[in-house]
DNA sequence: CTGCAGGGATTCTCC
DNA sequence: ATCCCTGCAG
């Protein structure tokens, strides 16, 4: 095991007092690339090493189960085996953990099954129809997103006793009902993994205390986009020692839709006195001109303690960019410019294309299929996400969990077996009445139906019974593989399906060390493959270039960046627009995914955009406006003809620009490039750009009145302003 | 009960 | 453009 010496070392003089750090609050702010995962790892590898803390007593929290795999990794890797009892997990997976255990106590079962979002949708329809809520005025969608709000901000519907109007009134009730048939199904929605294990908390102080003294360290990253309910859970896990170190960057937090809180980064001081507070700036992951960029579009922010990152990196690329005529012509541009990266022998691995959102992959798609390009769209429909792969696992889970109602809504004419809505309907509507469980209706024939149907219904109800025979053994993919077959569907999947269920049992039994009781094999794959996220398809991509939001980019690096679709209404999206504190989360997720380059970041957008059938031409974005000209090359418009070189670029590979002057050397002043200048003749104007020395230099002007100009320096009586 | 056609609404980020 | 719902024919 490493000593406590040999694991600060290396480690800037910041970095080394957060990890250092044993007692009390403290609060790490930390910017874009400035060594955040390293800092947390070695904290937790240093609190181990000099003896603070054994690793039972530390628990880690991140956002995503990638983020926590890595650092897990990376902890194991500095001690060398010794951390064995270090709980790094996701928020969501950490109350799984404590609610299998403790759930009782709360009138569920420990065998609850989780619901995603489709689940949860499929149950606020099914309450609204039974409640007989006009659906126009209560679309589900909405009415999910505004239970799911509510639980965020840790609020039940008893407290919203208070309120008054109709509109209020109904939502309660509606909410009330939705939750009571999640506790009948011995279900829990996303929402519910924090707020219930909140509630049991709060309500049962002997539970509380007990994984109070269990975990005496508690680390959380990406502070800066905690919510109410995470926050309070916080607040009451370290209550009784506040050994509580948060890390993040009030510049990154990017999930507000999720009630993700930045007063909680903001404030932490104050709702933690005597917190201690270190600053990580130096950033060592990006060139000056990116790093300038970024940091000047995200100072338009109010929100905002406000830093100053700083490189040691000298030199460096200007952010380069370019305007389409449309979507594909970006597209084409984006691929063009991936060939003749690939032509100096660079990894496509090394490159990214990041937007605002999944629908704005197709085009590239379709650009990148075209030139052979190999590609993986990271997020969008994740493998668990696609129709037969969630009715397969609705079977799990209704084999698993009976009273699971939505799983067993799903499958129970699935494939058709001749069991239609009216029937359906009918056995609900019968199992409201007696009070008990849909299964429990079909198992015992309620809702009068038809004889026919009655024998298909006894033949569902069989066929549940012998498949959970068969999930009572060791093995998850032979089961899986009866499943299927008896089930007659899924032929095409089948194969797929076992290996990747085959590699879940091989990583599953070498880890079998669990506290966690009598649960088998299937219980542990439904719960990893609900909590999964996003992110967590970004393994073993190899060398194919990765598409992605910029929500799913966070945390990651690449040498070469793109984003595309730097336009008003797509970023910044519609929906903000008119809201300047959604506008402000725009930008800081606009400085996410410019903070991502490592080496050269390529900015682009479409005057012309076909979008939902039909054509838009959308400003360009607001961001661009706000990057310095000194630190951008490629102003609109302006695409160079093909030059000819000693290695031309692949025939037809897109559009490109000359920014062979956009290098700038280390140390070099600036060139004159957006000073504000006034011509004799032009008046007013900034300089775009300038092309050439001495006295063939050229510049591009932009002036107030007049517009572009290219102007011989030589020549021009310029007067230089401000 | 099943499958298909047509019409209306919607438009984002996700654990 | 796409999803989702409804209505209708077999």
């Amino acid at each position: 095991m490493a000593t406590p010496e040999e694991i600060t070392q290396g480690l800037n003089p910041e970095q080394a007092e957060a990890v250092r750090h044993v007692e009390g609050p403290l609060l790490v702010l930390a910017g874009a690339g400035s060594g955040k995962t390293r800092m947390l790892t070695h904290r937790v590898a240093h609190l181990i090493a000099s003896g603070a803390a054994w690793p039972h007593e530390i628990l880690a929290v991140t956002f995503t189960n990638k983020a926590a795999r890595e650092m897990r990794e990376r902890v194991e890797r500095l001690l060398g085996g010794g951390t064995r009892g270090v709980w790094v997990s996701t928020f969501h997976s950490t109350c799984v953990r404590i609610l299998r255990r403790e759930i009782s106590q709360l009138g569920y079962e420990s065998s609850f099954a989780i619901y995603d979002s489709d689940d949860s949708l499929a149950l606020a329809k099914r309450v609204l129809k039974a409640l007989d809520v006009d659906e126009k005025t209560w679309p589900p969608r909405s009415v999910r997103a505004a239970i799911d709000r509510l639980k965020n901000r840790g609020m039940l519907p008893a407290d919203l006793a208070q309120e008054s109007s109709l509109h209020g009134r109904r939502l309660r009730e509606i909410y009330q009902r939705y939750q009571m048939e999640l506790r009948r199904a011995n279900a829990l929605d996303f929402g519910d993994l924090l707020l219930l294990c909140t509630r049991l908390f709060e309500n049962h102080p002997g539970v509380l205390a007990e994984y109070q003294r269990r975990w005496r360290f508690v680390l959380v990253d990406e502070y800066q986009d905690t919510n109410p309910i995470q926050y309070r859970w916080l607040r009451l896990l370290t209550a009784a020692h506040r050994n509580l170190c948060v890390v993040g960057d009030e510049d990154q937090s990017i999930y507000r839709f999720r009630e993700a809180d930045i007063r909680n980064i903001l404030d932490f001081e104050k709702d933690f006195p005597g917190a201690h507070v270190v600053r990580l700036e130096q950033n060592y992951r990006s060139t000056q001109p990116i790093l300038s960029a970024a940091s000047a579009v995200v100072a338009n922010n109010v929100e905002r303690k406000g830093k100053r990152l700083f490189t040691q990196r000298g030199g460096g690329e200007r952010v380069r960019f370019y305007e389409a005529a449309d979507e594909r012509g970006e597209a084409a541009f984006v691929v063009g410019d991936l060939l003749r990266l690939r032509e100096t022998g660079e990894s496509l691995a090394n490159a990214a294309i990041f937007y605002r959102t999944h629908a704005q992959s197709r085009p590239l798609e379709e650009e990148l299929l075209k030139y052979n390009l190999p590609y993986v769209v990271v997020g969008g429909t994740r493998f668990y996400d696609r129709a037969e792969v969630k009715d397969a696992l609705a079977y799990l889970r209704a084999l698993r969990n009976p009273a699971d109602t939505e799983s067993l809504l799903r499958i129970v004419n699935t494939p058709a077996r001749g069991i239609g809505r009216t029937s359906v309907e009918r056995v609900l509507l019968a199992a409201e009445e007696a009070q008990t469980t849909f299964w429990d209706a079909l198992v015992r024939g309620l809702g009068a139906l038809s004889p026919a149907t009655q024998k298909r219904v006894g033949e569902f109800v069989a066929l549940m019974r012998e498949l959970a025979r068969s999930l009572e053994g060791e093995s998850l993919a032979q089961p899986l593989a009866q499943l299927l077959e008896r089930t007659g569907y899924l032929r095409a999947l089948e194969a797929e399906n076992t290996v990747a269920v085959e590699e879940f049992e091989r990583q599953n039994r070498e880890s079998e060390a669990g506290d966690d009781g009598p649960r088998t094999l299937v219980d542990l794959f439904l719960e990893q493959v609900t909590l999964l996220s996003e992110a967590d398809g970004l393994e073993n991509t190899g060398a194919r270039i990765p598409l992605m939001t910029v929500h799913v980019a966070k945390g990651l690096e690449f040498k070469h960046v793109f984003v595309v679709g730097l336009e008003e209404g797509i970023f910044p999206h519609f929906a903000s627009l008119e809201d300047p504190s959604a506008i402000e989360e725009e930008r800081r997720l606009c400085y996410v995914a410019m903070t991502r380059a490592m080496e050269r970041l390529t900015l682009c957008n479409a005057s012309l955009r076909r979008m939902h059938g039909s054509v838009r031409y959308n400003a360009p974005s607001r961001f661009l406006a706000e990057i310095p000209d000194e630190l951008i090359v490629g102003r609109r418009g302006r695409v160079a003809l093909p030059v000819p070189r000693e290695s031309p670029p692949p025939r037809d590979a897109g559009p490109r620009i000359d920014y062979s002057d956009s290098q700038l050397a280390p140390g070099e002043d600036l060139p004159g490039v957006g000073q504000r200048v006034e011509h004799p003749i032009f008046g007013a104007g900034r300089i775009m750009e300038v092309v050439g020395g001495g006295a063939a230099a050229k510049a591009t002007i932009r002036f107030d009145r007049a517009g572009m100009k290219v102007i011989k320096l030589k020549y021009a009586q310029l007067r230089l302003l401000d």
